[in-house]
RNA sequence: GCUCGCGUAGUGUAGCGGUCCAUCAUGAAGGCCUCUCGAGCCUUCGACUCGGGUUCAAAUCCCGGCGCGAGCACCA
């Protein structure tokens, strides 16, 4: 009996009816702040796709709403830059709902003429009534003249916002009450809140909702395949009916399920955005929030964070995944090239006992212990007795009685009042083997470690390096680190 | 309340009527290797939400229950 194994499907699944060099993607986020962790999913999975079919990604802002989730200017630049560190690739069309308001009026005009929707000057409230109660709105006969009049007063300002929005005529009656009637424009404020776009500012009263401009531009982008979270499906069967009245095809349409990051509950960008203009945090990169700027400052290659996501493939299952996982990732990615550097914390100053003819001014240590990424070079000054070195607070009280192996060096015996006399060069291998730091060979630095909304600024003294800023490393017997600006470093993960 | 969706080892996934006493990764435990508590290698552990039905045959199809999530915004 032999046994068979059975294929495993790779990577992500196929695209339902997609057609090599014709597949048209599209992110599509708000700009009120630049990517978060979770947008991740949405660059990597539309551009994994865009790739494999050789179709074109377009960036979208949907930049429609001026006062809940108001445009962070930033944002427009970050993002793309964003894309194109996750995606390698720039977005090969960019597009700005805010751009294109008067495309969404010239469709709005279409539908009202058709029919298709209506001015509808009822309150949220009292709509709801109607939404609940199955019925009809009175607005919903009105002839396509009163419509268009109403149309003109929102443009003209002489209703306010508030006062009235247009709805595509679906049906009251249907069984899923969120398509009933749904609202397809709302007047905004832009006096009080203009958009932050200047070139847009307070040139519009009248704005699409979300379904409406998504839906529309996407037919005219030519879109084939939707790429969104199941909380959108709909969304999908608002814009399906919408699609209905204008005699569209919809595009392929496929969801993924929630995802929550154990270690990142409760960030909206909303937020993230409050708090840091609060001061809360230091910027969007702080080392506490879940953004794509804290993942890159912390040294999590684009690669692994573009792993991580296509592990969690497409399903729709509401998931919740540790960021552990995101680490196991990373670590392939970058423990082959992290030089090797020793930072002591709570370091306790030891005097090494070393023989005249046994000192050595420095010695040579490999940067990895298996890949050759080149050697560090450690230097002593001597004095009467020895050298002077620093090793661990804890590590000098554990091992105080029997001595050390001072990794890469030489073993010592038992400390007593600050002094231990080297043994041997060769290591005993029943000793602790532990990092340390040369007297004249370290430099005071902190090491910054997030843990969850905390941050715990570690002090130390790092291993005299010339690596360049960026530079990830591991750090002997703590955990890679990245090299920040100032010579600091951020914690990566263990 | 109405509507929609999801439910495979601790976590995440593959499988979607027989080749499944169910894949892979991660995790945990043990071992090997190694001058790091890192990496690598090996072994082990561990799952089809429940109940009916259809069928010669169900993780896979149907119905119902249960659980979880989402939509019903003049947010995206």
């Amino acid at each position: 009996m032999e046994k068979r194994v059975k294929e495993r499907r790779e990577g992500l699944p196929e695209l339902p009816n997609a057609e090599k060099g014709k597949v048209i993607l599209r992110f599509a986020p708000n700009p009120n702040g630049p990517l978060s962790f979770g947008h991740g999913r949405g660059v990597v999975i539309n551009s994994q796709y865009a790739e494999t079919y050789d179709g074109k990604l377009i960036l979208r802002f949907d930049d429609t709403d001026t006062s809940r989730k108001p445009p962070l200017p930033l944002a427009y630049e970050q993002i793309p830059e964003e894309i194109e560190w996750l995606a390698g690739f720039k977005p090969h069309l960019t597009i700005m709902a805010s751009d294109r308001i008067e495309v969404y009026y010239e469709h709005a005009v279409k539908m009202l003429k058709m029919g298709a929707g209506y001015i509808c000057t009822c309150s949220a409230d009292e709509f709801k009534q109607f939404r609940v109660a199955k019925s009809n709105c009175p607005c919903r006969d009105n002839s396509s003249e009163k419509n268009m009049q109403g149309w003109e007063k929102m443009l003209d300002g002489t209703y306010s916002p508030g006062d009235a929005v247009v709805r595509v005529k679906t049906d009251m009656a249907n069984k899923n009450p969120a398509l009933r009637d749904w609202p397809a424009f709302r007047m905004q404020d832009t006096i009080t809140n203009p958009h932050p776009r200047k070139e847009i500012g307070s040139k519009y009263r009248v704005w699409p909702l979300l379904d409406f401009q998504s839906a529309v531009e996407d037919h005219l982008q030519g879109v084939t395949h939707i790429i969104r979270g199941k909380d959108l499906m709909d969304s999908t069967r608002k814009q399906v009916l919408l699609y209905e009245h204008f005699n569209w095809e919809y595009p392929e349409t496929i969801y993924w399920g929630r995802v929550k990051v154990h270690e990142f509950g409760g960030f909206s960008t909303s937020e993230m955005r409050k708090d840091i203009e609060a001061g809360i945090w230091s910027g969007w990169d702080d080392p506490c929030l879940p953004t794509m700027a804290t993942l890159r400052r912390r040294g999590i290659d684009p690669i692994a964070f573009r792993d991580f996501w296509i592990e969690l493939g497409l399903t729709q299952k509401d998931i919740a995944v540790p960021l552990s996982s995101l680490f196991a990732h990373n670590t392939k990615k970058i423990d082959a090239t992290a030089p090797r550097l020793s930072f002591v914390r709570n370091p306790d100053a030891i005097s090494v006992g070393i023989d005249a003819d046994e000192r050595m001014s420095s010695i040579s240590v490999k940067s990895h212990p298996k890949e050759d990424i080149g050697m560090r070079k450690i230097s002593f000054d001597w004095n009467e007795r020895g050298t002077d070195i620093y090793i661990e607070n804890e590590d000098s009280t554990a091992n105080a009685d029997i001595g050390m192996r001072l990794k890469d060096w030489c073993d010592i015996g038992p400390i007593a009042e600050g002094f231990s006399q080297m043994t041997s060069l060769e290591p005993a291998t029943e000793l602790a083997k532990i990092h340390w730091v040369a007297k004249g060979g370290a430099s005071p630095a902190t090491l910054m470690r997030p843990e969850g909304k905390q941050l715990h600024t570690i002090e130390g003294l790092l291993e005299n390096h010339d690596f360049p800023i960026g530079t990830i490393v591991q750090l002997e017997r703590v955990g890679y680190a990245r090299i920040e600006k100032d010579g600091n470093l951020i914690y990566t993960h263990d």
